[in-house]
DNA sequence: ATGAAAGCGCTAACAC
DNA sequence: GTGTTAGCGCTTTCAT
């Protein structure tokens, strides 16, 4: 029925440690001999069986993917990037899906682990989840992405969150607002967490008093963000700008300043984290441009090194984003804008 | 080093059989024996290693799938659905993306083939490419979303794309519209041929000639929809409406009026396929709702269907899309127009 | 340079 | 009910 290794060696004249020599470019094989198991090959249309190979050599040419949210364009978009590199590699990618839920993201590692992946990227839903402790025992490298992992057990890519946070509020304060309502990631997700760092520092700076009920923070969807948004909105005093901590809470947030009748930027500024598609037809705001694309691609970039050099010391890679403005349809650096 | 089910069993004092039967809850073994194979698993944290499994039992737990877009917000949606379906059945999910490029979707199958899915979902890039044949040859099930394939070998859940385009186009028509603009994805993909029938046949329907300069196809990305568009509007005369094919698509028209300065609707209606997230905000347009989480999951169920049914006979689902109105930021049936 | 054969970890057919 | 064992298809020593 399936034709094996063994099928292909009787047809051209050989055995099959020969053919197995032949398929995966090894020394040693009489030229003539390689013709004779090239055309054995095509002729019967042999593949070899990936199974048998990666049991065979404790191995396979696929990374695990496992993000919190593959519906969110966001992670999408580095869904992407790291499907175009692994495809160039020759590697093949698993994608799993943890809803921001640890439950499921052990779930996923473990499979990870049985089904001995080559490697892992993940975004983590939780910052002091040692989950990937196991991999790493087990030889499995991990790269995080957008997010870290307490543990010093995975490279990381993530964004400089922090400090262009504390850039973008500063700038809402610099420009006179005093009550900014902010609506970020849970603080157990490093971007929630370093984001509100951000946020606070630059209240700090200017001598702002920090208002616990202008601060909410969920999960990163445009739901949460929605919810959260109205909660705030019920406090006694509505703020006069908004802070966002990602796309998917900005949707919400702009959701829900829309049903309270708040217009952008009149009534309301809004800074948010990441650009929209359709922010050159929305009302002027903030935002900041993160590399996400460029995040993706130096993960798989960095698992694969790890992979072609297992003990190369740890990396923790931070990429800069900028802070932009959107100026009728166009975006523009901030520090363009005394022009 | 790695626990094998031998160690487990000289562990609980029985053979590797016996806890081979155990983890996967055969009968007859004795409670008590299960037991304590039960307790030498946990002790020795033993994972059962899933690549031999697959090799010794010929198939995985694993389902192939091929998404032309993985960054595309709409196959996304479609994504997560399978995802959770694959979850349930405690299916993982390996997600490929061939980049609407027939020659990613060969390698990929192959790939799929080679390491036993035990069946692939996918958006056929091309409707008379017969590489799903050699997976069906292989006792591979496959299934199309979104998008047929022209031989008859796979399953497949669409939406009823001409019908519905016919009665959106109609719309326009009846609205006065003489000149429709359409902006569609390739002929040789099935959503882009049926849309584009019925745009053809509401057109026949209310003697409205059909002007070529007028009908621009590529592919469903945002690019394309902006650069087709640019050329469309290079016509001698504009279009008073346009009819785009996909949700990017969209997205990239939308960009090409706005910068030609052409005001939706005042200057130019907009019929669309698909719900943009941003509709609420944006000017009054028509579109198509599609029930995108349920094809993806229809999609799924007709795959297990067939995993646990192999011969039952072929399935071409058809699910109902919707025309709607966004009014004052909210989405209405068309039929409801009338009140 | 080439072939014979062991063995990766598991399951299932068969024997008891 | 439980154990023994063959074998899934491949790679890789080890002989030659």
């Amino acid at each position: 029925m399936t034709v094996r290794i063994q099928d292909v060696a009787k047809h051209a004249g050989v055995s099959s440690a020969t053919v197995s020599r032949v398929l995966s470019n090894k020394p040693h094989v009489r030229p003539e001999l390689k013709t004779k198991v090239l055309n054995a090959v095509k002729t019967l249309g042999y593949q070899p069986n990936r199974i048998a190979r990666s049991l065979r050599v404790q191995q396979t040419r696929i990374i695990g993917l496992l993000i919190s949210d593959i519906q969110n364009s966001f992670f999408n978009i580095i869904v992407r990037a790291i499907e175009d590199v692994a495809y160039k590699h020759n590697y093949a990618v698993f994608l799993c899906n943890s809803d921001e839920n640890p439950e499921k993201e052990r779930f996923y590692l473990n499979l990870f682990k049985a089904e001995q992946v080559a490697g892992v990227i993940l975004t983590p839903t939780d910052e002091h989840n040692s989950s990937c402790e196991c991999l790493r025992s087990a030889g499995i490298p991990v790269v995080t992405v957008d997010r870290k992992a307490a543990d010093a057990c995975a490279d990381s890519v993530v964004t400089n969150n922090a400090d262009v946070s504390e850039q973008l509020v500063s700038l809402l304060l610099t420009n006179g607002h005093t009550r900014v309502g902010a609506v970020l990631s849970d603080l157990h997700i490093t971007t929630g967490r370093e984001r509100f760092e951000g946020f606070e520092r630059a209240l700090r700076k200017h001598g702002v008093a920090l208002d616990p009920a202008f601060i909410k923070a969920g999960k990163p969807t445009s739901d949460d963000g929605y919810e959260l948004t109205k909660e705030l909105l019920g406090a006694s005093e509505l703020p006069t700008a908004m802070f966002t901590g990602s796309k998917h809470l900005t949707l919400g947030v702009l959701r829900a300043l829309y049903e309270r009748g708040l217009r952008v930027p009149d009534d309301i500024e809004v800074a948010a984290f990441d650009r929209l598609d359709w922010m050159p037809y929305y009302p002027d705001m903030f935002f900041v441009e993160q590399p996400v694309y460029a995040l993706g691609q130096r993960a798989a970039q960095l698992l694969f090194r790890r992979l072609h050099h297992q003990d190369a010391k740890l990396e923790q890679l931070v990429l800069p984003s900028v802070v932009k403005v959107m100026r009728h349809g166009q975006a523009k650096e901030v520090a363009d804008l005394s022009r």
